[in-house]
RNA sequence: UGCUCUGUGGUGUAAUUGGCAACACGUCUGACUCUGGAUCAGAAAAGUUCAGGUUCGAGCCCUGACAGAGCAACCA
């Protein structure tokens, strides 16, 4: 290429998020020695969700791209909401996505030891207190937003009388409830989160991975910043909300630190989907409630959901990279969602045919017991793909929405007196129909062929506007297919102040179809094995799916634009 | 009445030393098509929350408003 169309066509600068760019400062400077170290930390208590994606593609996505690692860590310092169900499906979750923690597989429960260290050694430094008082006198005495705290009537106890009940409160000699340790830090300080924060309280649930070994149990707030540093966390990618606890990780760390070391924590926003919500307690709600058949309903927006409902991991992370990292709190359109899984299925998903809502077509030109195999190409994006054979014969099923009897002029399928191509077969013409005199049901539509037309070796001449797709009925498999849509008719379900979410839920989002018909190459599909569903959209077959009963998800349409112009 | 953060087409993002506001989704045309898909060509759509200021020049710097979000669990 010569220099003159070099200059011509300048690379766009690729732009990274602000992110990525302190990383790539941070490097530059010389930080932790050019180390980057990352973690995804989920608390083992629900079910991983796209927004869960978001970090997870940013926590290992950076340090893959910059030579790093990222750990894997349970944050599990709740044993009473924690199982150890979710661990595996989280596990599960991530590979999924096609990331790896390696060996790296770590629970904040591993650092309960140096924690519990950690928090004698602020005793006697007389920078944490035992506080006899019950919660809701603790909880008065922060005061609030805008009015400062005051200081508890434990707070200046002895160091000697702190390290006693401390221990004693780890031996069981406690109730649940009746003392807590508390930081001291400063009760007038602006940030709540700096008002004597509780660091250790008493909880007598067995632990999932250390039994009943210990009776007090560190704060989130307190086990968070430190399990990063023990860790040689570089840097700490959280979300917004944690912007305000900085300074209670900083001031910890500051007592901890043994030298310049320090995680570097940085927030970015979380990820907002039109028609969705990303609450875990209101997503678990659903699935109690059975409003939703499960965590991986095709309808939820798990990861496991959106797996059964037919998202590839490359579309998942394809939308993440689109979406981007900023700080501000923005709610994304779920249609740029559904453009990420088409873009990756329409190179990928083979094409068959299937007919949602069938109508019998007879072919009456053409002889009563003849099968041709006619030849169909399994994916017109990737040539690699082959193609295949299935059968044609005289009588054959279309989609009941592709005939009219009185169509409009824009219509270009079947109607009386008009001709369409059958994908892969021949041009068929309209003489006839049937219609059921009471209901108005059209029963059967009589065509002619063409014998010279076809597919791939000629049309006579005829042009014709509609192409359709059809299952010979001799041969049709039956299936469900399952449609989805979304699952709130609100853009922002949780949002809406004073109203209940579930007011929100669409009626409609699930339509169960059955005896659809699809074409016999399908009888071997496996559960979550991707198709296009040429003319409708890409389906996906579900877990309830045996080669007896075939039970294909909708994961999204095509676009439509004959739809579209009806609306 | 506090503290922290954030305001760029309908939506999400970009603009790296202050220099013609760019991209994607969506929307709308048209072409092509044995998928009304895909693809291709094109269009509409923001003058960057507002008001001042600095500057030859401000989305970017300064000041002040306004708006939104988060923070008051022995949750994470």
């Amino acid at each position: 290429m010569s220099d003159e169309i070099n200059r011509g066509k300048e690379e766009p600068k690729p732009s990274v998020s602000f992110i990525e760019q302190f990383i790539i400062d941070d490097l530059k400077e010389g930080k932790n020695n050019g180390r980057i170290h990352t973690r995804f930390p989920p608390e083992p208590n629900g079910y991983l969700h796209i927004g869960h994606a978001k970090a997870i593609c940013l926590d290992f996505g950076m340090a893959q791209k910059y030579g790093g690692k990222c750990n894997l860590r349970f944050d599990d310092t709740n044993p009473v909401k924690e199982e150890v169900e979710y661990i595996d499906s989280i596990k599960e979750d991530i590979r999924w996505l096609g990331f790896d923690w390696e060996e790296r597989e770590f629970y904040a429960s591993d650092y309960f030891g140096k924690l519990f260290d950690f928090a004698i050694d602020l005793i006697k430094k007389g920078l944490a207190y035992v506080d006899d008082q019950p919660a809701e006198v603790i909880s008065a005495q922060k005061g609030t937003p805008s009015q400062p705290g005051t200081e508890s009537p434990f707070r200046n106890r002895p160091v000697a009388e702190n390290l006693d009940l401390f221990y004693r409160m780890n031996e069981g000699e406690f109730d649940e409830g009746s003392r807590v340790l508390r930081a001291k830090i400063d009760m007038k300080s602006p940030n709540m989160h700096m008002r004597d924060p509780i660091i250790y309280r008493i909880l007598k649930s067995p632990h999932h991975r250390t039994g009943d070994k210990w009776n007090v149990y560190p704060m989130y707030d307190f086990a968070h910043g430190q399990c990063d540093y023990f860790e040689g966390i570089t840097h700490s990618l959280c979300t917004l909300e944690f912007e305000v606890h900085r300074p209670l990780y900083d001031w910890l760390i500051d007592q901890l630190k043994t030298s310049d070391y320090r995680p570097r924590q940085i927030e970015f926003n979380r990820l907002n989907l039109t028609y969705t919500m990303m609450s875990k307690r209101k997503l678990l709600e659903l699935v109690q409630e059975g409003r939703v058949s499960g965590w991986d309903d095709p309808r939820m927006p798990t990861l496991c959901g959106l797996r059964r409902r037919g998202y590839t991991p490359e579309s998942v992370r394809k939308f993440i990279d689109l979406i981007g990292y900023t700080k501000f709190e923005a709610i994304n359109d779920v249609s740029l969602l559904e453009h990420a899984v088409r873009d990756d299925l329409n190179l990928k998903a083979p094409r068959v045919f299937g007919v949602l809502d069938p109508l019998k077509v007879i072919i009456t030109n053409y002889p009563e017991d003849k099968i041709e195999d006619v030849e169909v190409i399994n994916n017109p994006e990737d040539e690699s793909m082959d193609s295949r054979k299935i059968p044609f014969g005289r009588e054959i099923f279309i989609e009941r929405d592709d005939f009219m009897e009185e169509p409009p002029s824009k219509f270009f399928r079947l109607a009386p007196g008009k001709e369409v191509r059958l994908k892969g077969a021949y041009i068929i013409k309209c003489e006839s129909f049937r219609k059921n005199k009471d209901t108005g049901i059209i029963e059967e539509v009589h065509c002619t062929y063409d014998p010279g037309t076809k597919s791939g070796e000629g049309s006579s001449g005829k042009k014709v506007k509609g192409t359709l797709h059809w299952v010979a009925v001799r041969y049709a498999l039956d299936a469900e297919v399952r449609l989805y849509d979304r699952l709130f008719d609100h853009e922002d379900p949780a949002g809406q102040k004073d109203e209940d979410y579930r007011k929100f839920l669409n009626p409609d989002s699930l339509k169960i179809l059955k005896g659809c018909k699809v074409e016999p190459s399908l009888q071997s599909a496996k559960p979550l094995d991707k198709f296009q569903f040429q003319r409708l959209g890409y389906f996906c077959v579900d877990y309830d799916s045996t080669p007896g009963s075939l039970v294909f998800n909708r994961t999204v349409s095509l676009k439509d634009t004959w739809a579209k112009m009806n609306k």
